[in-house]
DNA sequence: GTCTAAACGAGACGGTACGTCCAGTCTTTGT
DNA sequence: ACAAAGACTGGACGTACCGTCTCGTTTAGAC
């Protein structure tokens, strides 16, 4: 009889402390280090942890970082605040406030940029990343639907390209303002944005 | 009657030629390796030059790389196309035809994600890259204003904010779906985006 | 009983077999290219090492020729040859032999040099090289006075003076007609030298 | 202004005070950095004197340090002072003040290093520095030979060699103390040394 | 209560690129 | 024609990390 089982049964188990150790040391020294100047070397000794430890886990630095930026985008969440409008004005700053965030900052445009030229990366942060936010443009259509301030989408097709269009749009013009123009997303900016946005959006009326 | 440069009329005079070798040189070499795999010492060899001349001229790859890669950008034009909407389209495309060459796809993202923790370079491609563009949108809605597509601005301020809000959304929205979603900007893709952006902005008026 | 090494008994042993290695490939390169081409890039590929395991166990290039050169040093003996004369000039000879090699005759001059300005270096080469052939002058004087050929010495630090005197005068001598003189020290020259030494010395007493 | 040279009407002559210049400030960075790192641009920089000045009148810094050490030792001078012991106690102290400036020091060495892989800087300064100061030797011995403390020569060959033997065991001898041994040579070493010698030398008597 | 195999820390290893420095040459303008 | 200035090519420097590799040492679970 084989083992079906993936993980091995006998040996010493990995460390689950090591894990969240070496994230939080991932963390802390984006921060103070940025990208281009975090060393694996210094996450180990930052985590007390030895070097191989650290590759045993992960194969590299991108792929650490995308996993050390990852949990803070969870963060984001959309509680009914009574219209659309208010709903894409509140994730409008709540994404805002986790970009401006040094370790964000620092973190996730270099990975993005690692990712033009690194299939698998770029999965990695569909995967972690983008495709976990996604829900929050259908959990607003959704109840914008309810609310009767969009209408029922018909063609199923369409409907999924205006997602992929307004996360495009949302999340495109956060990252640009934030670490582009480096120009803060405050109220003023987030409504004046989201007029534009839901005026645009909204055809039918 | 007036000096061209206040120093230096004594000495070699530095060659013309190096600095057009160089910028190509990190141009070819963005495309082949992508810019983390990029060395200086590799971009002095394919230029014909010697590191130290490399060095003598950028303080080093990042600036190197902003200006290798400002240079296409100026390609960017706005032709007449009859209509604000037109217009946007086509500028949407022709962006989207730029941020997809390979040598820009490499770099530009690197050298943002440098410059959340690198005033200097921030200020550098902001003056090299994204102010130089921000024109697209002046003339725009100038032409839109004569068209009486868009009314006269009263307010400057607000006028101006609008002008660097329009600048985020399109740039942001592009540079995410090409670079972030890697999905392509094709004209059905711009269409959609122009739509609900004309639509957001002639109503807010 | 006891450790041998207070020290790191823990992470990856350093490999033996580099020193051998690293040693022998410095004096290839010092016969090769002589001590002012000699580069520690060079000596590393000739070992199969990297740079850093080079740099990892020599602070630099002076520290590792003295270490290489001190080695063929140990070679000298001084056989019993029946006499006082007979010994020195025998000594003399086989010191002539090793200097004109052409490691030594890169190396040993250069080093000398360098330690003109680097006190440690100085020290270093004491203990590596000059201190240990001291013996020779030791064992001779022993060997003299067992024959009657001197006399037991008295002031023993009178006796020391004499030693470094001897020693100054053989080794000045060889290395100066060798190195500076360039002209060959044959057993003619070395009994012409052995005997005023060896005269110099028994009237003196 | 006047032409000051009646003969060369053409281009503009070499400055005789850069050469002076030059020199001394060569001997000046020796005792300041020592020979290892003396740069030539810094030496022309002292000098008050372009690179190029410096390359033209010298072919590299082995022949710059030979001549801007040959000139110290043009100050040995050997005063009758009543007996050939007294002469060469004379001469080996007033040697051994010179070797040990440390522009001497410094560079002696180094050439001499040199010179053991480059036969026309060995031949530099064997006619610069070397062979200039045999004269002593020459002298001395005249002077012995007259007060009849040595017996006249008969075989000229012999006398040469005789000459160079003493030469190397005084040169060798104090540059080996200075420099290998790092001790001082004192007016006590002094007397030991020269007792030896003069013993050794005595045969006759 | 051992046995045992993987995980662990430490740190040496072969590499690659870094950014600096100097050698020696070349190209300007000035005298 | 020579000088001063300084840019040029070329190459070694010593350092920093990379990702891998040996070591000796835990340590949790299987037996």
């Amino acid at each position: 009889m084989q083992s079906r089982s993936p993980v091995s049964r006998t040996g010493r188990p990995r460390s689950a402390a090591a894990d969240t150790a070496i994230l939080a040391a991932t963390r802390e020294a984006l921060v103070e280090l940025g990208w281009s100047k975090l060393t694996l070397g210094d996450v180990a000794t930052r985590a007390g942890v030895a070097k191989t430890t650290l590759y045993r886990r992960w194969p590299g630095k991108n792929e650490l970082v995308v996993d050390a930026v990852a949990a803070l985008f969870d963060e984001l969440e959309m509680p009914d605040r009574g219209s659309l409008a208010a709903d894409i004005e509140g994730v409008v700053l709540q994404f805002a406030a986790i970009l401006v965030r040094p370790e964000i900052k620092s973190g996730l445009m270099a990975v993005v940029a690692e990712s033009t030229h690194d299939d698998a990366l770029r999965e990695r942060i569909r995967a972690s990343i983008v495709d976990r936010q996604k829900r929050l443009v259908l959990e607003g259509r959704a109840r914008a639907q309810q609310r009767g301030e969009l209408p029922p989408e018909t063609d199923p097709e369409e409907a999924a390209r205006t997602v992929d269009l307004i996360f495009d749009m949302v999340a495109g013009a956060v990252v640009h303002r934030t670490l582009v123009s480096a120009e803060p997303v405050d109220p003023e900016w987030a409504g004046a944005f989201t007029r534009v946005l839901v005026l645009g959006l909204g055809r039918s009326q």
